[in-house]
DNA sequence: GCGACACTTCGATGGCCGGCGAAGGATCCC
DNA sequence: GGGATCCTTCGCCGGCCATCGAAGTGTCGC
């Protein structure tokens, strides 16, 4: 008997992108890369504990496959995520995934800060991501449109008061705002090319630093909660 | 050398849920629960070309990893997925999966009316989806809040209007209103325990039939595009 | 140019798992 | 109760693929 690929059921084949997913080794490459910080093929062989050749093989299977990009520097490869499509797919699979086993108080303190601030892919995520997409609802600075969200015309002024070309940032091929949802919130989030050029303002003016290089996590800083306070008229605090 | 699950990083384990998804048979089966109906475990082996042992392998699998969950009635067991996390995830899947080659005119047609109107897990999908939820907002029936949307004062007078018990559906565990990125549109419609009942009741009106019995694919009736028209102000035509 | 480094390709191996046949419950209908 | 239907459990097999060692290619620093 053939295999059932009928019409009328999804149009896509979920299974290959799914399988790729599947393998534990490529699953921590890709949740690394979560991170947004483009890395190097041989920090994705330590990260995931095996040899660059086999790492070497896992990266051409998933490049393949368009779910990561790659850029040469010299003798070094760096990887990133191929979209946000790629990195919604990955959050959207984190929601029902079980959570991996606590083992020490100190994993489970990195836990709560990390659903405190973090990014997702590239744009603001956990407590304070959906703080401040709420503060931009609240203050009609987002109204819902085509593709998502879109700024209002008080929201564009304010956007371009932390210093960004919203026309610029329109241009983009990426979808320009949109709800992502939180995988710690269970809400969403602001995504898109507004959300990841506010998110690296933010980090380049110290209102958030990255708990350790290269990491998803975020800490809050007094000039932050002052900053998110005085700009998105939202109150965060320090602790987790 | 030890495997790198270094605290910093997500805290959910991705691999076995995406492995679990990533097996042809497996992503058959839910992508034909995808379709909102619950399947006896017979149909889904037929559906996946297996034998009714493996089929009943597979599905406990999916069942032990709470993918889907099952209600018995007498001899059968009818299988439904857990929940709109994972209509969610599959969904998100779908999106960076290559579309299935498109073998013949027949299934190019009928792709191009899966994309015209389907629902999504339970709930309406597609242009009509997508329309649909445009126009609630465009009424102000929507607002954005807690967790998603939620109703409007007119917004619930209009949903009551279709006959349906709005503070039931609040009560429900599940969301109560939230978008759902359309995977055909790149737009969101509609979801929540709101949206599953708009569209149970719609589809009971008469205003989309099945294309085939179990399937995702909706068409748009006479009636149902005069009262979409009627209800939602939104203009449908019968073609796809 | 020469060694060191980052990464890839090739080939071989071993374990895992999806598949089915056979047999065993469970339920329905008459 | 007896046969049919639906589904599960058990045991075995076969193929696939993740892994590594060894060797090859490109790049940097000196």
């Amino acid at each position: 008997m053939s295999r059932g690929y009928r019409d009328g059921m999804s149009n896509a084949d979920l299974a290959p992108v799914a399988r790729l997913i599947g393998d534990p080794t490529r699953a921590v490459m890709l949740d690394a890369l979560l991170a947004g910080r483009p890395l190097a093929a041989g920090e994705l062989a330590r990260l995931a504990g095996v040899t660059a050749q086999t790492a070497s093989a896992h990266l051409g299977l998933l490049l393949d496959a368009g779910l990561i990009g790659v850029e040469k520097q010299g003798r070094h490869r760096y990887f990133r995520l191929a979209g946000e499509d790629v990195a919604g797919a990955l959050e959207a699979l984190a929601l029902i995934s079980p959570a991996r086993p606590v083992r020490s108080l100190r994993q489970s303190q990195s836990a709560r800060a990390l659903g405190y601030a973090r990014t997702c892919y590239d744009h603001l995520a956990g407590v304070a991501g959906v703080a401040v997409l709420d503060a931009m609802l609240d203050q009609e600075w987002l109204r819902t449109g085509e593709g998502g969200y879109d700024l209002t015309v008080t929201g564009a002024a304010a956007v371009e008061g932390l210093g960004l070309d919203v026309a610029a940032l329109r241009e983009r091929r990426r979808s320009f705002a949109r709800p992502c949802l939180d995988w710690t919130e269970r809400r969403p989030h602001l995504a898109g090319s507004v959300a990841a050029a506010m998110t690296a303002t933010m980090i380049e003016r110290g209102w958030f630093v990255r708990r350790r290089a290269g990491d998803r996590g975020l800490r809050v800083t007094e000039s932050g909660i002052a900053g998110l306070a005085e700009v998105f008229g939202c109150r965060l605090t320090l602790a987790a």
